[in-house]
DNA sequence: TTGGTAATGGAAACCATTATCAATAAGGAG
DNA sequence: CTCCTTATTGATAATGGTTTCCATTACCAA
């Protein structure tokens, strides 16, 4: 599900030039492949589908570059448990964009989802508040999984 | 803060031998190390606690036991993003004992909470009604955390 | 166009975890 | 208690994702 946002190439150029790094070939390739896809990529995903256009690309760079999205926060980096990171390009800039994920324990299906969102948001300010108070803990992120079976899985055997 | 509640070597016995497993030093050993501490161990961790007792025990029956316990549910294992597993003895049986994490992100301080997981527990609830509706997705289980700075690395710096 | 330096990429290192396999020992039968 | 079956163990090697190294390349401000 390729999505047709306001960003792109001129929006991540400034973006980067502003936080005094440079844009460069592999980077683009990197930033294209993760705006064309929903899937959750690992770094040799990635790897691969920008290798298929620009040979030269190392696997070595995408992992620092994806290590450097993440830190500029336009991409967010997940655990699924199948033993590699994998990777997605936050959409929307700030919080619009963050979801959470179900995972299928047993074919590893993802689904995003955004639907209950806002009742878990008002879960997280209330608990903010409460941790906060009680262990004088400042929360500035969370991470949120529900595990189980997808639709496929969940009928057969 | 070592816990005192009715488990202990006998219960474990019982518990394994129903399982069809036979228990021995170095599963008694493991068990004896996790539940004498609330910290978060990895598997190094548990392989050098129970090598000050056992010397012959080696890394490989420390991966080996975990998993088991993982998988027999007596054990919780996390990733608290440092790149290695950590495990934690469930205590109390089924669901008591479950608990949410709230993590450090400077000094890695792991907290254990449990205060508001009722609310949790609404929310889950309804997300999970939700969510079975609109994606046909049973779930079976879920991980929560909290990423934020302890009180300690708040104020400094 | 050029120079300073950030960025790159191939290879080697790293390191948590897993696979191998011969030796050991738990525990049921007798 | 002793024997026997076989689950379990542990030293070692292998695996595989991620990082580190460092000589080379190429952004981009001047
Ligand atoms: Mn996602
Ligand atoms: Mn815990
Ligand atoms: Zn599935
Ligand atoms: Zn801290």
């Amino acid at each position: 599900m390729p999505h047709g946002n306001g960003m792109g190439p001129r929006w991540w150029h400034r973006r980067f030039r502003g936080c005094g790094y440079r844009m460069t070939v592999p980077r683009q390739a990197i930033l294209d492949v993760l705006s064309k896809t929903s899937r959750h990529l690992s770094a040799e995903d990635v790897f691969m589908a920008v290798h298929k256009v620009y040979h030269h690309v190392g696997l070595t760079t995408v992992y620092r570059t994806l290590e450097l999205l993440v830190q500029m926060g336009l991409v967010s980096k997940f655990d699924f448990g199948d033993g590699r990171a994998r990777y997605e390009l936050l959409e929307g800039s700030k919080d619009s964009g963050h979801h959470h994920h179900l995972i299928c324990t047993k074919c590893g299906r993802i689904i995003d989802y955004t639907d209950f969102i806002d009742e878990e948001i008002k879960l997280l300010k209330e608990t903010e508040k409460g941790l906060s108070k009680k262990y004088k803990f400042k929360i500035t992120n969370h991470l949120i999984q529900f595990y189980g079976l997808c639709d496929k899985c969940k009928d057969k055997r």
